[in-house]
DNA sequence: TCCTCACATCGATAAATATCAATGCGATGA
DNA sequence: TCATCGCATTGATATTTATCGATGTGAGGA
């Protein structure tokens, strides 16, 4: 994971659909591209296009079971960006109480 | 600080130039315009381009003083992104131990 | 085997963006 | 006042990217 990984990073979730998209895999889990569809107003080329990216920078896994895509967030990859970014430009992180 | 602010953060991170500037002030500190056309292989417009995105997105301070910029890391700024990433899609940072 | 479903890929296009040369502008000094 | 310096802005251009319609593909079902 060195700089040029954490630029792509950003990349991918400097995309207002790829961000929204990440945020639903966060709070709701595994989720079907089907679902996806449903709850962005993006076409399914589109869609597929940004699932495509998130995989790409390590962010986002699939898993592929019989005609369906399911999506889910990588809190591996999460976690190290935000200890690269927290290392790399300490900036008064939650280190205060709770 | 909403989603909207922190796309707009993350594209900002999302450029390799732009990563590298925020890498420079984070171990640097406070530096001058003209110190960082140094550091890049960019023209001054091009830099100054790269700041204004910086400063918009509210990672970056500028002070003028007399003819020249100086540019500095916005911590609060940079602390309250890893924030908002940590809380929304926590991803085992480093919550654990401590 | 043929059809349908879920999704990926292709091809095209419009919008966004990174970049540079030229120019503008305030500050400083001669 | 004039020239220069540091930087911002403008205008133009090439690249990237987001998007969609059309098509390809593999899995199931009839």
């Amino acid at each position: 994971m060195d700089a040029p990984d954490i630029v792509a990073l950003c990349k991918a979730l400097g995309d207002p659909v790829r961000f929204a998209v990440v945020d639903v895999l966060a709070r709701h889990g595994e989720t079907c591209a089907c679902e996806l569809l449903e709850r962005f107003d993006v076409t399914q080329p589109t869609l597929s296009h940004h699932m495509k990216i998130l995989c790409a920078s390590g962010l986002v896994d699939v898993r592929r079971e019989g005609k369906w895509s399911h999506y889910s967030l990588n809190r591996s990859t999460l976690g190290a960006f935000l200890q690269f970014l927290e290392r790399q430009m300490p900036g008064g992180l939650s280190k205060g109480p709770d």
